[in-house]
RNA sequence: GCCGGUGUGGCGGAAUUGGCAGACGCAGCAGACUCAAAAUCUGCCACUGGCGACAGUGUGCCGGUUCGAGUCCGGCCACCGGCACCA
């Protein structure tokens, strides 16, 4: 009899091994297929690694084992996304330096991750918060800002009116303080911004090329929202001026019986002196600029508005004279601020329309326009609308823009939603902006020999009281010369946000210690793009989309050889508590996955986390469900007792044994891990049935579980005495041919519903598997056979009347 | 409101993509071992009726296509996630 399993003696003894041994260190072997394996990097929070966290590392470092052993070179990378705002909260509450709290907050991490097994290249370590590291992120930033991708301008932020200071958008939660609770006002304040915008295009157009999931294609695109439409320009009666408006619907060009503009429109000042009730007109202005954020969106449904009273436009192709409104429903920041209103076919118009009593033209038939906006594009017909009547949606849109063009009223227009990403934050723990403020030349990048532009020691990285980084105080570090003329100059305080370090961090894995470029550019051509990138659906719209675009400014400057980072995204669900609720220490259902460890060991964690379900789908956490992984490992592991020589498959096992090397084989592959391991329990409950196998039975198992559970199986292999380290071995082939059992159990149906089963060969032709059935049945046939179906390997159908 | 996802035993979940619903695991029940318990091993385990062979019902609900539907089509319901006056 062996001794029993003690995980706390194998899974140190293994993990020590791999390090002396640097078992997954990545190699530039130019000679071998490559492929790049990543996962999100953690920020290393004060509270340690989550349970969440080992579900995408675990399926991940099972898809890199699996391909090391399948020959390929693989580059599995690890580090620290350490700047941020936890961080340096706790540092100011504790009155430590946010540098230190880092180091240790990764120094935990990194033994719970080492504890693990986890396959990781620890030579390509990085961490974003080093100046080795951040040297280059300031470097894009440079670039970026050279190409006229980075500028300063005057956006509202969040202003917390209890903490006095600028939050970001995620800390701001229904309308408040995260921290303390106060309300959070809009305050302007002179940002630094990227121009993503200018990228819009190309990524939504080059998601095609991708093979992301589904609902990460959907979720970009949607964010992005490109719509398709047209300018049109309306002559003010009497004025020399026009208000041009934006409309996706310019077919519906008849309907519109009047327009409205944004608060904040510059006509409103611009026509002061023509607008007769100018006062309302700015009361009301005032009181949507009051709104909160929630008023806003909240109470969306009640339309507010005031008609401006003194100024009207011309509808462009019927000559009618229509009035103008002020309302908050058109947003200043979308098309061009001003909008023509058809409230027979747009909802919004619709509403604001019968609330004040304004004429509804219906100009698509189809529906009831006094009832509800009809905006159905794909049925209806124009009428109404002079030459378009008669004419589809899709037809007059045709004809209705080239009549714009051709009249000088209207041109084709593109717009997105997406906005430019506003970069500056007024914290102290983040990357510092490279430039100076000089009063002759404005803004001015140092010059790149400078960098990294280092954080300097403050005293205090307490926010200050005006809404400016704590570097802002730091007069010596801030008062410079200009790089430009020698004159003085001011250092840039705010800092960057979190996701900047994240946004280039893959390229980085590549050559990660190289102080003179990024990477170099021979290894990254090896290395990229990334092959297989597995993250969080909560960063779709921003780490995910953010660093596309920095990628493909890199591109476009020469720096990174491909114009995507990731050829492939996927996405795990959350890990919940055990009563099905998200896990938080308020609801007191968090799994400390070191207890995991301690009790049951890691593959035991490993096993679990791959099996609890379906990978892209939540998962709540079950104690038992635990202890019944660790049953299946103990089960492995007494198998040694019943292992006896021979260097061949059990012949009676042979089937399984090809079947299941298959099932797990493409279950790695398409993270369907829960199904693979079920495909492994029954081969082990096969063996114990047997009693008794072969050395080859047990280790084409080990070499299968290995990817899951490594320490078990590295340990299992050295006590069987296998050649070299499992982790140097090959991935077992198997044989499609042998996957078929010789005889085959086939359902027997009468008017499909199974009366019978029978066994007949694996190859038997149709009529000799229906014959059989019929044989089989025979009791039962008492109509007339109609129909005879046999699907090979399992069913026969015999329908009846 | 719009977009996306999910719905299968007591529970987590399988089902080769139109072919035997419930693999695998958990829990439960019975038995073996034990003075006993734990651990381990063996067997049973969708529901209803029947001692039983067996029969009927069953994948959120209603309808349809098909020899055959968890899977496809039409119409609903519930829950989860994202966006939210984007013209």
């Amino acid at each position: 009899m062996s001794e029993a399993y003690n995980p706390k003696a194998v899974e140190p003894k293994w993990q020590k091994i791999w390090d002396d041994e640097k078992a997954f260190h990545a190699p530039h072997d130019y000679s071998k297929p490559k492929m790049y394996n990543l996962v999100e990097f953690p920020y290393p929070s004060g509270q340690g690694l989550h349970v969440g966290h080992p579900r995408p590392y675990t399926a991940m470092d099972i898809v890199s084992r699996k391909r090391r052993l399948q020959g390929y070179n693989v580059l599995f990378p690890m580090g620290w996304d350490a700047f941020g705002l936890p961080t340096e909260n706790y540092a100011i509450k504790n009155h430590i330096h946010p540098k230190i709290v880092t180091t240790n907050n990764v120094k935990r991490f990194k033994s719970q991750l080492h504890a693990l097994g986890y396959s990781f290249d620890w030579e390509r370590e990085v961490n974003t918060t080093d100046p080795g590291y951040y040297h280059w992120t300031q470097w894009i930033f440079l670039q970026m800002f050279k190409k006229g991708l980075a500028y300063k301008t005057e956006m509202p932020i969040n202003w917390c009116t209890g903490c006095k200071v600028g939050l970001a958008n995620e800390e701001v939660v229904g309308g408040v303080c995260e921290r303390c609770g106060s309300p959070v006002v809009q305050k302007m304040q002179s940002q630094w911004m990227l121009k993503i915008t200018a990228y819009a295009d190309r990524l939504i157009d080059d998601l095609d090329s991708l093979d992301f999931i589904e609902r990460v294609k959907v979720q970009q695109k949607n964010w992005i929202g490109r719509s398709h439409g047209a300018e049109v320009d309306f002559q003010l009666a009497g004025k020399d001026a026009k208000l041009r408006v934006y409309t996706t619907r310019p077919d519906t060009l008849f309907g519109a019986t009047y327009m409205v503009v944004s608060p904040e429109h510059p006509y409103i000042d611009q026509f002061k002196d023509d607008i007769k009730n100018y006062e309302e007109v700015v009361a009301y202005r005032e009181a949507a600029a009051r709104k909160s954020d929630f008023e806003r969106t909240e109470l969306a449904k009640d339309k507010t508005g005031v008609c401006i009273d003194g100024i009207t436009a011309i509808n462009p192709v019927n000559g009618k004279e229509i009035p103008i409104w002020v309302s908050d429903y058109v947003l200043m920041s979308y098309g061009t601020g001003a909008i023509m209103a058809v409230p027979a076919h747009d909802d919004r118009d619709w509403e604001f329309a019968k609330k004040f009593d304004l004429p509804i033209i219906e100009v698509i038939a189809g529906g009831n326009v006094q009832e509800a906006a009809f905006t159905d594009v794909e049925t209806g017909t124009l009428v109404n609308s002079g030459f378009l009547n008669g004419m589809s949606v899709a037809e007059a849109k045709k004809a209705i823009t080239e009549f714009l063009a051709e009249k000088g009223l209207g041109t084709p227009k593109t717009n997105f939603k997406l906005r430019d990403w506003v970069f500056s934050r007024q914290r102290y723990w983040g990357e510092p902006i490279p430039i100076v403020k000089c009063e002759k030349c404005g803004y001015v990048a140092i010059p790149e020999e400078e960098l990294p532009l280092e954080l300097p020691e403050v005293d205090s990285y307490m926010p200050t009281d005006t809404g400016e980084s704590p570097l802002a105080h730091m007069t010596e570090w801030v008062n410079t010369t200009c790089p430009c003329c020698g004159g003085p100059a001011k250092r840039e305080t705010d800092t960057m946000p979190q996701w900047a370090g994240s946004s280039w961090y893959f390229l980085r894995y590549i050559d990660p210690h190289n102080d003179t470029c990024i990477a170099d550019p021979e290894a990254m051509k090896y290395w990229l793009p990334v092959d297989w990138y597995n993250g969080g659906m909560e960063h779709t719209t921003l780490h995910l989309l953010y660093s596309r675009f920095w990628h493909k400014f890199l591109y476009d400057e020469g720096v990174v050889p491909t114009p995507e980072p990731y050829q492939k995204r996927t996405s795990h669900g959350m890990i919940l508590g055990e009563n099905g609720e998200k896990m938080s220490k308020s609801r007191g259902n968090v799994i400390n996955p070191d207890d995991i460890v301690n009790e049951f060991g890691a593959d035991t964690l490993r096993t679990y986390e791959m099996f609890i379900g379906a990978f892209d789908l939540a998962a709540a956490w079950s104690q038992d469900g635990v202890k019944g992984c660790r049953k299946f490992l103990d089960r492995v592991w007494k198998l040694q007792d019943l292992v006896t020589e021979g260097n061949a498959y059990t012949p009676a096992l042979e089937t399984k044994i090809h079947q299941t090397i298959k099932k797990v084989s493409n279950d790695y592959e398409e993270m369907k891990y829960n199904t693979g391991i079920a495909a492994m329990m029954t081969l082990v409950n096969e063996y114990y049935k047997a009693g008794t196998l072969t050395k080859e039975d047990y280790k084409v198992l080990l070499v299968l579980l290995n990817p899951v559970a490594p320490h078990i199986t590295e340990e299992l292999w050295e006590k069987m005495g296998f050649a070299g380290r499992i982790y140097q071995t090959t991935w077992p082939e198997y044989d499609e041919a042998k996957t078929v059992e010789a005889m085959i159990e086939v359902a027997v149906q009468l008017n499909g519903k199974v009366r019978a089963k029978i066994m007949v060969p694996a190859d038997a032709s149709a009529a000799d598997a229906i014959a059989a059935g019929k044989e089989a049945v025979k009791d039962r046939l008492t109509g007339t056979i109609v129909k005879e179906i046999y699907v090979p390997g399992r069913l026969v159908n015999l329908v009846q009347k």
